[in-house]
This record gives C-alpha cells, structure tokens and sequence, in this order.
DNA sequence: CTCACATGTTAAG
DNA sequence: TTAACCTGTGAGC
C-alpha cells in the first residue's frame, strides 16, 4: 500500500526497531549484496520519508535509498524468538538478534551518499507529512498548471506523497472534478485541500490505511449495509466503479488519465464551467 | 489453480 | 509507449 503514509510509517517502525542499534545487512536475493555488505555490522541511525521515497542512514553518512514502487513490500517484524532464514526473493535484510525487516520486490534500493539523498528531495515537491512542509511551493506549480487537477496531485515534483487512493478521494471530499484545469482553482480552495491531506495522512500513518470517509456518511449514518463495498467502507470512490456514491447514490465513474484510473462521482464533482462562460 | 490487475516510477525504445 | 520491478489480492474456473 504504499502511498506516503505508507513510508513514514515504515520510516517510524524501522527507527524504532533499529535505531542506534548495530544491525546485520544482507541481500540474500544477490541485488543488492555488495552494498549490503558495506553495511553489515554497522549502526543504523534512523529511517526518514519525503513523500514516498524512504532513506535509511547508516553511521558514515551513508543511507540506503529506497522507494517500493507499485509492488514492492517492507515487512518489519519485532520482539522474534529467533529471526527465520529468508524467505523467497528478499531483496534487503536488516536484523539485529529480535527483530528483522525484508524487502522485496521494490523498484529502488541503493546505497547513496548525503548529497544524492539531498538531491532526490530537493526534486520533491512539498509532503503533506512533514512539519516544515510549504503547501505555497504547491500552489506556485498548481495555480500555474494548465493540467487537470488530477494530474497535477500526483505529480510528486508538485506534492509529495500522494497517490492514487488519496488523490481520488481528496478531489471527492472538495467536490472537485479531476479534469477541472488546475489552475482554475481557488487560492482558499487549495489551502482547505492541504490542510485536509495533513488530516487525512496523519491518520493514514497513524492506522497505517487510508480512512477517508466523513462520520456523516459511514454506513451507520446513512442507514446502508456496512459490507456494500471490498474496502469496508471508508473510502468515497477509489475503486468504487458503478457502485452507488455514498452521498447521491449516483454509481461512481471511473477513466484512465495518464495511464492511472481516474474515479469520481459526475454529481458531486461537477464538471467546471468558468465564470466568464456562465 | 491461474489470471489480471494494482496504492508507482524509471529507463529503454 | 512499453518493460521492468517480480508482491499480493481477488475473481473466476
């Protein structure tokens, strides 16, 4: 699941269970083996997030780099009687006696200097997790963008983190329609958009999934089965094609933009008419 | 069981 | 535009 919550929560359970501590590292799938030995037996200082890429330093100024891409999986496992021999294609390994992490199937993992770290987040746009984040940097791409909207939001040079669930669910939530050109939109909108993403991915990282739907429109207030969709109920319309919006009941539309499902409600996200047009 | 597809991004063609 | 990464889930047989 790996959206920017995902990575920093990754980023706070790695440096919980490993930081300042010495840790063995190894790449029993061969990819990353020579690096891994670099590193084996080092002190690991802690892990960090910028939007969905995820560095984790090693005593040197020295930090693996890595970004899961669609697929790829990090599994931190604490409090083991005895760490078990890996287990299929574990691209990375990092252990100390009662506790280890596998990595697998990520699209990154290498071994990269302070520099390189520095220049991957300065390629960054600004993330919505992180304290001295500046939404403005955002809104100087966005108000600017002659791009849909929905295009613009995943843009990690724009913003930092989000994906396609948040993406989706954000534009439902501010009745935005996702093909709206991004710069038509409103200074006051953007700012209520950004504070919500703080909201929502603090949450994210917090219950490790995405939780988006308002306690107005759970199943319980809106009196409808709480087992209607596969996602339990707390998203709007990610992945909700042809069901029923929870707000209208209208079923949920859905279109690939740049090569990524698009979804949203065609009555709660009006298609947006200027107001020269009107 | 096999298959398609996915919360993402880069590099090759 | 396509392949790569090669995981994980859910649908369908």
């Amino acid at each position: 699941m790996p959206e920017g919550h995902t990575l920093h929560r990754l980023a706070l359970d790695l440096t919980a269970a490993f930081g300042g501590r010495q840790v063995a590292v190894g790449s029993p799938q061969g990819r990353f083996e020579e690096s891994a030995a670099l590193l084996n037996g080092s002190v690991l200082r802690d892990a960090q997030a910028w939007g969905k890429q995820l560095f984790i330093e090693f005593d040197g100024d020295r930090f693996v780099h890595i970004h899961l891409g669609l697929i790829g999986t990090f599994a931190v496992h604490t409090d083991v009687e005895e760490v078990p021999a890996p287990v299929g294609q574990v691209r990375l390994r990092v252990a100390t006696a009662t506790a280890y992490a596998d990595l697998r199937g990520a699209i990154i993992c290498d071994l990269v200097t302070a520099e390189q770290r520095d220049a991957v987040v300065a390629r960054s746009g600004p993330d919505p997790l992180r304290d001295d984040a500046d939404p403005d940097r955002a809104w100087a791409r966005i108000s600017r963008s002659q791009k849909p909207i929905g295009a613009v939001l995943m843009d990690q040079k724009v913003l930092a983190g989000v994906g396609n669930v948040y993406r989706a669910e954000l534009l439902f939530r501010h009745r935005i329609h996702p093909l709206r050109p991004a710069r038509t939109l409103r200074p006051k909108q953007w700012r209520a958009m950004w504070e919500d993403l703080v909201e929502l991915m603090r949450d994210g990282v917090r219950l490790n999934r995405i939780d988006t739907v308002r306690p107005e429109h759970t199943p319980e207030a809106m009196g409808r089965d709480p087992r209607v969709d596969d996602h339990g109920g707390e998203v709007y319309v990610y992945r909700r094609t042809g069901q029923p919006c929870h707000v209208c009941q209208r079923p949920v539309r859905s279109a690939v933009l740049e090569g990524r499902n698009l979804f949203w409600c065609a009555k709660c996200q009006p298609v947006f008419r200027s107001r020269a047009a009107t």
